[in-house]
Formats: C-alpha cells, structure tokens, sequence
DNA sequence: AAGTGGTCTAGACCACGGA
DNA sequence: CCGTGGTCTAGACCACTTC
C-alpha cells in the first residue's frame, strides 16, 4: 500500500535527481494517482506537503511545476535560556537586577503599538552559564494584556520562563543584530569596552495586542544562534 | 458550510481567547465534528494544520493538548541579496574578488563532509548597497556536486543568485553570530579596527552531499535579520 | 480493551483561471 | 469552456497507547 508519506518521498527524489528539473511541469493529480494505485486526495495530500515547504508550485488549470526560485525557510528555535544552557550540561543561574512599572520609553511604546502613558512592567534580569554572564534580558509586559505579571515577583522565575509557560502569543517579530555593547551591557555583561554584541530583540503578541517586547544581550563569544532546515525524510 | 479553513480559525480563537488554556485537554474529532457538522476528516485537517504550527500536540488515545510552548521559533529565508536590497530601493553593485579552485582549510572540509583532498571552488566577492559595503561572500562550492560551477565565471552574477537560480537542495545549516571583524574583513568591508560584524555561516546539501558552504559577514551597523512569525490567520 | 488520532477509498461538487 | 486543483462526505480499517 502506498501511503501519502511514501508518495511525498518518491516526488521529493525525482525533484532531488532532477527528474523533474525547476520550472517543470509535473504531471496532473489523476495521472499520478492511476501510477500509484491510490485515490487522488492521497496524491493531492503529498504534492500539497510539498507545496507547503515550497518545492512546487500549484495553480488550478495551470498544474503544478517545481519551484524555480528556491528561497526556501529555515526555521530557528528560540528556548527558554535555563534549558538552552541546561541542555548542554551547563550550570544555570537567574538573577533580578530590577522590577518596576513605568511609562516606557517612546521606542518601545512604538514597537508594542502602546499610545497613552500607562505603566509597563518593566523588568531587568541576568542569566549566567557556568557563572559567566549569558544574557541580560530587558524586558517590558503590558499589564493590561497580562495582569497577572503583576502578582509574579520574577525573584526565582524569569520573565522568560513565566511568560512561555503562562501566556499564550500568535505572532512574534523578532529582530536580530550585531552592535558594540554600551555601557549599561559593559556592566551587567563584564564586559570591557565596545566589545561586541549579539542582540535579539522580540515582539509578541496576543491577537494583535502586544503582550511582551524584550531585548536579549548576548556576548558575542559566548554565542551562536544555529538552524537546521531538513527537507527530507522528516514527514 | 464549514470549511476546514473555517475551523482552523474557530479553534484557533478559542486558544487565543484562553478558553482552552495551555495544557488543557481539548475535545476529541469526533465531538468536534458533531458539533460543527462535518465529518472527522475536515475536523483532523484543521487541527492538523494548528499542530503543524505548534499550537496543539496530538497523540493518539491520549487526545489533543494545547501545547505549553517551550520554544519559539522564527523563519528566516534565504534571499537572494541583489534582491533584497532592491526590493527596499537600494542600489545594488556585485564584484568578484577572486576565484580559484584549492584545497578548502580543515574547518570547511569538516563543515561540507568532505574527506580527500580534491580542490574546491573558492570565490570571494563583495555586495554594495548604495555603494557602501553591505556583505563579504566568502564560498566554498563542491565541484564534484556542482561541475556545472567550473563553466561560470562569477564576473557579473554572485554564487549567492547563481547557485539559487541554478542548483536546487534539500537541506540548509544556518549559524548566526557576532564577531569582531578580522583583517581582510576591514580591508574588504571598508572598517575600523574590531568593529563588531554579524556573521551567518550556512552549509547546504542535495540529498546528503554537501553543495556549498558559505561565510556572510556584514557590517553591524547596517545589517539587521527580521523575521516575522504569524500563527494566526494564515490558512 | 477501548478510545483516540492517522489514513485510505470512492465519489462528488466547486472554484479558479488558462486556452 | 473545461481541465486542474481544492475540498467535502461517508464509511472503513489501522496504529497507537493509555486505561
């Protein structure tokens, strides 16, 4: 019996060896059908996983060919920073430098869409591996989307974890970038002068209302950001 | 009629407004296709589509779960770079810097999986946006995979546009990082001494053999990588 | 053992959009 | 117009895995 994951692995070969070259027309969902023996939803089922990872292109009446432009994604995992370090058998530690409510900034009113001059929690935190500092994480909560951050102390939780394990989010923006720290990173991060930085900054949202804006500072040596992108055997 | 689209979003809400908390239990198909009044298989595609974007967990005889996120992720794509900075109106200029086919140092070797000591095609070359330096390619390119790559010149098309036009893989490896720069960096990019840059190393395969492994370094005051992660109304 | 998701079939109708 | 993909139904069997 051929299941629609067999039938994904076969069309996947033939675009791989390049049976089917890009730009090709490939032949219809009946046609395929009657060569597999199976029904045509099942066919349908495999080309459309390939159209969803971006290998084919389908249009009605049209057909479908093989992608011609391969700007495919890669997708990154951004962990929660205590099992990222745990993971790889390092020794974590949380520290609160500070926790308050205030008018932020006009910076980050614009990135989370805030207009009047309502408080935002605001917390500053560190986390250490192997008692070096990893990452210090600004981060701002807008306490009328979650009122419940204002009952957490954030003392033993970071606003990281508390936030993944509580509230759930639909979108994120994330913004990555290199920088030459400043002062205030210097600081926190013991780092001498204008070393250099790598910034995450994200926004996330719940239904189109900013729950959270954050910008994590990483050391530059002490930090790499890895995908893996596979295409293959995986469905 | 309910369309599998229909209820994608329904139970999208319904996470979204917290009325099936993370963590919680959700109703099994079956109930959900009596209630909207459709058979289980447009219900399954629907929920199958919410866990492919992470938001519910599904096992079998256990049921479905909202799931507690512990990661997030983030999409990033691979562009071609002539045309990203075109498509913001920038004005773009490509040069070759060199090319040569040479044994790779140990480290690329390791990255591409490569054993003997077969040449390699090296090419170095440089992307102006706006003609200031906006990114060092430094590429490695297996002939033995690609012969096709001894016949370009690399003169007027980079390896960058030229392989995703031409060469279609399977598999991508992203690292991300700052550094500070090196040398021939701040000859080739026009800085200062140890100015910070951002770094993306990427090595990609056709089917488990190594095409290209390649080092973008960029200015870290004029690169920043965007990405922007939607659960929500896509379908 | 039994409930849950995973998947297939056969047939059908619809929606789009190229010829 | 009419071929192609998009999707639904009804019913079925299977594959897990927890109870």
């Amino acid at each position: 019996m051929r299941s629609y994951k067999d039938i994904h692995n076969i069309l996947l070969d033939r675009i791989k060896d390049g049976e089917w070259q890009p730009g090709a027309l490939v032949p219809a969902e009946v046609d395929l059908a009657r060569e597999f023996g199976c029904t045509r939803v099942t066919v349908n089922r495999a080309m459309q996983a390939l159209a969803d990872s971006g290998l084919l292109e389908r249009r009605r009446r049209a057909g479908t060919r093989v992608v011609q432009r391969m700007t495919r994604n890669a997708v990154f995992q951004i962990p929660i920073v205590r099992h990222e370090i745990e993971q790889r058998g390092g020794n974590y530690k949380y520290l609160l430098i500070s926790r308050e409510e205030v008018t932020p900034p006009q910076k980050v009113k614009a990135e989370m869409g805030l207009s009047g001059d309502d408080p935002v929690m605001h917390v500053l935190s560190l986390h250490f591996a192997d008692g070096r500092p990893y990452q210090l994480e600004d981060r701002w909560i807008d306490i009328t989307t979650v009122p419940q951050a204002r009952k957490e102390p954030f003392e033993t939780i970071s606003p990281n974890e508390w936030l993944l394990r509580e509230i759930p989010y639909t979108n994120a923006e994330h913004v990555f970038r290199a920088a030459p720290s400043d002062t205030e990173e210097e600081e926190h991060l013991s780092l001498a002068e204008n070393e250099p930085v790598f910034i995450i900054e994200r926004t996330t949202w719940l239904a189109d209302q900013a729950v959270t804006h954050v910008r994590l500072v990483h050391p530059a040596n002490s930090f790499r950001l890895v995908t893996r992108d596979q295409h293959g055997g995986a469905i």
